[in-house]
DNA sequence: ATGCCGAGTGTTTTT
DNA sequence: CACTCGGCAT
């Protein structure tokens, strides 16, 4: 009965049973964290709290499932499924949606993804006829998704001087402006984008004390996973909630906070003991995942960071082998020695592929790896691409969806307003926003109401139009009727868009039409979850998951026994036997975006305190010395992380390069800057220049290089290619490596002269 | 209105 | 290199 509390150990059972009051659990890398969290919560079950006054709060959906079974199969599946538990944006999604009304919004709101919100504020930086190199729609949306996670609204980020000063400094001084018109326009359309989940809650807890209390009520437990990971947004609604009950646990690792970037304030779990006074401290220092070397090598790493909460993680397993560091001479030789690496110790020591990841900085690294791992037939996955969910054709058929529900959700109407094509243009899409706007109403009430719009539309255009929001009107009277699947399949067919896909078989339509049908699956999927569940089946409910869906959720069965790829900030709270973490060179992590700043270099080494902890038999780690950068390749030196470890864990394969401590952040910021060097060539006329890349030489000579890297040229180097511009390769003789030049003094003359050559020889 | 082509530009990390 | 955008041609 009571067993599962002899599988913990001392500090993990004392954590499960102090359920009163609040709870700090400092949960070292690999001590269990999940264990105490789903053992404390099925022994909350067992106590005879009712599962529906529990809410638990994850990061992804993938821990929020995972944990979810694991409680299941404690206390029984129908016990757990009646648990609050899930992401903090699905958990909110669902709050919102019963008590919507409150705020103004209607039930039906839709989510934007962040696609959606970049198109919006790039209508809005149109409209408001700003400079789009300026006000890029990404670096808009950081500020205004950055101000949504402090809960600063449009009318107090004026009076926020230090953001508005920041704004002006970049140039961008009227984001408040774009942000005002963002939050007015996604009211207007009746939807929300992800900080919105988080930051209507707050504003429906502020304004409307009758839902905080109902939910107060209702939670009587509350606990938040990665407790490092919250912004202040979501501090604010975790205190609320636990206010009346005061049965907070919240479980998290200082050392492995690596969200700043997305908000995520570190001050929150250093700062509990402040909010919660009485609080109980439970602090897992015992690693069960990984050998005492890298244990002992990862606690090597973070204690050169300085805040902290101070904690012993030791570890009882093997001492196991040192940590083996890489020396590649480029990135693409990296890739074999890893991929050799792997080869190896699958046959040695019996591994199977699925014992193997590659965690990388950047999702761009990826490439080198993919590559090597085709050439060598070996299996594997990568997380991190472009998701199913964002392929267009799927996005075409829920954009579908999502007008159907909420017919004023202008993305969505945007989107296939004119696709499949039916003759509605991007003038016409213009006025229906420009008459939007200037009454005041959705889009869609533009469109209804197209036949009273004067004669901004002719006829042609206005039958155009009506037949659409007949089209989107006759989905909306289905579907009270229909099934979702039926609805979705009754839509893809009425829209014209499964004509359009089955048109020809062409191999990009198959594969379109296959994910089209998965979609459709999906759905079915969906609904028999749910009905099992007792949950809600609507279209909207699938709309409302969908959105908050990752592809790191959609795991298929014959993903499972394949090598690993994914960047080291997806791989949080994963484990592997074997762990490669490719790439540690100076500027690509620590990334250069982050050097500038200490609190920017210790959560750069916190991921790689994070990175080198998935491991548990072997971690190793490499560097290249060049590596292809914007399609050229460049000089990289070891990253400063590498020498922070403790030498008696680390092992050198090969040459042992010195790792240089960093330098001031002038001369640190990197690699040699590539120069012109002194680039005379001597190609003879007659030389057949080819066209190596998709693009024809600008006329710019970008640089000289010989053979891959790009350095400083020396005078009596002889060089193998040249390029222009960027990437822009030119072989002399239709052979890349072949043709060469000597380099000379005279370098604006060699300029003119490879200009004009190139110009006059070019081929294709 | 749509589509192709060259040119320009940029890389952190993601719920 | 990979992606997007603007311009020009259809």
């Amino acid at each position: 009965m009571q067993s599962y509390l002899e599988q913990l150990n001392v500090s993990q059972r004392e954590a499960v049973v102090n359920t009163k009051g609040p709870s700090l659990v400092i949960a070292g890398a690999g001590s269990g964290k999940t264990r105490v969290l789903t053992y404390r919560i099925a022994h909350l079950l067992t106590q005879g709290v009712p599962p529906h006054r529990i809410l638990a709060l994850t990061f992804t959906n993938k821990a929020a499932r995972e944990m979810k079974e694991r409680i299941a199969s404690i206390v029984g599946a129908d016990v757990a499924r009646n648990l609050w538990m899930g992401t903090f944006h699905s958990i909110f999604a669902r709050i919102l949606r019963n008590e919507a009304e409150r705020i103004g919004y209607p039930s039906s709101f839709t989510i934007y993804d962040t696609a959606d919100s970049k198109s919006l504020v790039k209508s809005i930086v149109k409209e408001m006829k700003l400079n789009d190199k300026e006000y890029k729609p990404g670096a808009v949306l950081g500020r205004i998704s950055a101000a949504k996670n402090d809960l600063v609204t449009p009318a107090s980020y004026v009076k926020d001087q230090h953001r508005m000063m920041e704004d002006q400094a970049s140039k961008r001084g009227l984001v408040y402006e774009i942000y005002t018109r963002y939050m007015r326009q996604c009211y207007k359309s009746g939807v929300m984008d992800f900080d919105d989940l988080l930051l209507n809650t707050n504003i429906l807890f502020r304004d409307h004390s009758e839902a905080l209390q109902k939910y107060q009520n209702i939670f009587q437990y509350v606990m938040v996973d990665e407790y490092q990971d919250t912004n202040y947004s979501q501090y604010i609604i975790i205190k609320k909630l636990a206010e009346k009950h005061s049965n907070i646990c919240v479980v998290g690792d200082d050392a492995q906070s690596i969200y700043s970037f997305r908000g995520a304030k570190i001050e929150n779990i250093l700062n509990f003991r402040n909010d919660y006074p009485d609080y109980k401290l439970f602090k897992l220092e015992q690693n069960y995942r990984s050998t005492q070397t890298i244990v002992n090598a990862a606690n090597s790493i973070i204690a050169k960071n300085s805040k902290q909460i101070k904690k012993a993680v030791f570890s009882e397993n093997d001492i196991g082998n040192k940590i083996k560091i890489h020396n590649a001479i480029s990135d693409i030789e990296e890739g074999y020695i890893v991929i050799n690496d792997i080869k190896q110790k699958r046959l040695k020591a019996n591994y199977e592929y699925q014992d193997f990841a590659i965690l990388y900085r950047t999702n761009a690294q990826s490439r080198i790896f993919e590559e090597a791992l085709r050439k060598a037939s070996m299996p594997y996955k990568i997380y991190g691409g472009l998701s199913f969910y964002q392929r267009k054709e799927i996005k075409d058929l829920l954009a579908y969806c999502r007008v159907t529900i909420n017919p004023t959700d202008q993305e969505a109407i945007k989107r296939i307003i004119n696709y499949p094509a039916r003759g509605i243009g991007k003038t016409t899409v213009e006025k229906l926003e420009g008459a939007a706007a200037a009454s005041g109403k959705s889009m869609w009430d533009v469109l209804v109401g197209i036949d009273n719009a004067g004669n901004l539309f002719n006829a042609g255009t206005r039958k155009k139009l009506n037949s659409f929001v007949g089209m989107i009107s006759g989905f909306k009277a289905g579907s009270t009727q229909l099934s979702a699947y039926d609805l979705v399949t009754e839509i893809a067919t009425q829209s014209g868009m499964m004509k359009e896909l089955y048109q020809d078989r062409s191999p990009e339509n198959v594969s379109r039409q296959e994910n089209v049908q998965e979609l459709l699956n999906g759905i079915q999927e969906f609904t028999l979850n749910r009905t099992e569940e007792g949950g809600e089946t609507g279209l909207v409910n699938f709309l409302e998951e969908v959105s908050l869906l990752t592809d790191q959720d959609n795991e298929s069965e014959d993903d499972i026994n394949k090598v690993t790829l994914m960047t080291i900030h997806s791989s949080k709270g994963l484990e592997f036997k074997n762990v490669y973490v490719v790439g540690v060179e100076e500027g690509l992590f620590p990334s250069n975006m982050t050097i500038e700043s200490e609190q920017g270099i210790e959560e750069e080494r916190r991921l790689f305190y994070v990175a080198v902890t998935r491991a548990e038999d072997n971690a190793t780690i490499s560097f290249a010395r060049t590596r292809y950068k914007f399609g050229e390749s460049s000089f990289c030196r070891p990253s400063r992380f590498i020498g922070e470890i403790d030498d008696e864990f680390v092992e050198f394969s090969g040459d042992q390069i010195k790792i240089a401590a960093p330098q001031s952040r002038f001369s640190a910021s990197s690699q040699p800057k590539r120069s012109f060097g002194s680039a005379p060539v001597s190609p003879k006329p007659g030389y057949n220049f080819k066209k190596v890349s998709n693009n024809a030489p600008t006329g710019k000579l970008g640089s000289v290089s010989k053979g891959s890297p790009t350095g400083n040229l020396q005078p009596g180097m002889t060089v193998e290619h040249i390029r222009f511009g960027r990437g822009k390769i030119v072989s002399i003789d239709g052979q890349l490596p072949n043709a060469k030049a000597t380099v000379n003094f005279d370098n604006s003359g060699v300029k003119q002269l490879l200009l004009k050559f190139a110009k006059l020889k070019i081929l294709g």
